[in-house]
DNA sequence: AGATACCATCGATAAAAGCGATAGATCATG
DNA sequence: CATGATCTATCGCTTTTATCGATGGTATCT
């Protein structure tokens, strides 16, 4: 079984193609270096470099394993890496769980981003809407969250506005009665099957709001809208993106409304370093 | 500096849950699987495990370290048992030079047998005929090769009838003048330019053959053919699956003709255990 | 309460990793 | 051809580390 060491001074001893050059840069003695390199002959069972010229050159056989043990090398390079960032405070993984109220454009930006300055750290995103997400920011199961604002919080969850709001609109089929008038009032949508958000999570028993139909999450709530069901309140870059050709939008008054999407965290369990780097970066400028 | 043997402890450790079954597993005292674990926290500068409970439990970052450290492992695995097939005989890599002649559908079944059969081992692929193929061989540069039957062979070089033989036939652009005759003879050959294969190796001085234009490879005749420069004679499945459209057979008495491919290889330097079995492989049943 | 199984810690011992010194080998140079 | 420089292999010696058994504290189950 060869140390890491061993693997170490093997790989140095081939790339520069002397014994004595990988002592002197891994600060060791050359005895050390000469015996180690025996040591995993020995080990591997295997020839890995020609003595016979002045300079040792590696076998054929020394020539394969040499990316073997880059490998493992590359491998605990990784690992003391990644434990580095951890012992430095940064967090294993983060969660941030997303309304679909948030562009998902932006939203690559911003994962490139992460991605470029924290690779070792696992990004989960989770999609949920509402009093769901605001329940996986209270367990702990995610550290950020992107929901539509809300009219009120739970306590111990801060919650700062991001940049830029979202545009929402009132959506129909174009198959829907709705669809033929060229004006519409807020007072005859009650005449017709609302779409409406709905929740795993029921803490807050919803008025039910007659005869209404819902969902966990807006795509789904605009698959139902593209199905003629009903009307349904949406993200405007949701039907821009994928329901376009067959939905259609209905001239009220004061729609489309702007809405803030507002960040949120748990004061108790709040994010890491990366977590606040990503807060910081969709509320700052 | 972790060592590997602590990662296989850890590793060990956090799949079973239990400090102590580790200990059994890995035929150590309980006491080593503490301390070794402790070390390695120390090093890491991250806990690893949440002791707090009877059997401990994984901390975030152990969840995270464990995958690096199981990267760490399977690339020493992947190490050792490189060298363990080097060990026992195995060359590590194996280079084949190729002839056009060998129909390369075969050749992917036969790769794909090779890399379920010997997974660690580097194979290459060298294209080249006659004489430069040979030479490839002599050399050293490559273990074993398939060509089309040679009249002599030099010496120290083995060969053997491959299992399938191959076809050749005479071929011409469809806009070439030979190609509406419904009646070649051999001799109206001479009267146009003939392509012909030539080798990088001029060792044996080819008798010019005229006013012919040459190149090394079979895939090279063909796509002068093509241009409508001359005939060619051309291995069958090379027409049929890349130049059908553009070329066309001539309909010459004896043709097409059945060509033995050898497979070669070098007394003085003969292949290793891997390419003895690519070899019985192609000369057996 | 008792039995059991788990983990942490403490010396003691054996294995190894490391170093300096030395000797033999190879190459460049006068 | 002789010489100096540089390389690798090997030999003791010291120090570090890994491993063990024993012991004690604690949680879980009967």
């Amino acid at each position: 079984m060869p140390s890491i060491e061993a693997l170490r001074i093997f790989v140095e001893a081939a790339v520069h193609g002397s014994f004595s050059e990988a002592a002197r840069r891994l600060h060791k003695s050359q005895s050390t270096v000469s015996a180690s390199i025996a040591n995993l002959e020995i080990d591997l069972g295997v020839a890995l470099f020609d003595r016979h010229a002045r300079l040792p050159v590696l076998t054929g056989a020394g020539q394969h394993l040499l990316a073997n043990a880059e490998q493992v090398l590359t491998a605990q390079d990784r690992l003391l890496r990644a434990a580095a960032g951890l012992a430095s405070g940064y967090e294993p993984r983060l969660s941030i769980a997303l309304s679909d109220t948030y562009q998902p454009d932006r939203l690559e930006a911003l994962q490139a981003e992460f991605d470029a300055r924290y690779p070792e750290i696992e990004l989960e995103c989770l999609i949920a809407e509402c009093a769901d997400l605001l329940a996986l920011i209270e367990s702990g199961r995610a550290q950020l969250g992107f929901v539509e604002r809300q009219p009120d919080y739970p306590p111990g969850l801060a919650y700062a506005p991001a940049a830029e709001p979202s545009a929402m609109d009132v959506y129909v089929s174009r198959r829907h009665p709705l669809a033929q008038r060229s004006h519409v009032e807020l007072a005859q949508l009650d005449d017709y099957r609302a779409l409406r958000l709905t929740t795993v999570q029921q803490q807050t028993p919803q008025r039910p709001r007659g005869h209404s139909w819902s969902a966990p999450s807006y795509l789904m709530l605009m698959e139902m809208a593209q199905g003629g069901f009903g009307w349904a309140e949406l993200p405007c870059w949701l039907v821009e993106r994928y329901g376009a050709e067959s939905l259609q939008r209905l001239p009220l008054a004061g729609w489309p409304r702007l809405v803030t999407v507002d960040v949120v965290w748990s004061r108790d369990r709040p994010p890491g370093p990366a977590g606040v780097w990503l807060q910081t970066r969709m509320t700052g400028p």
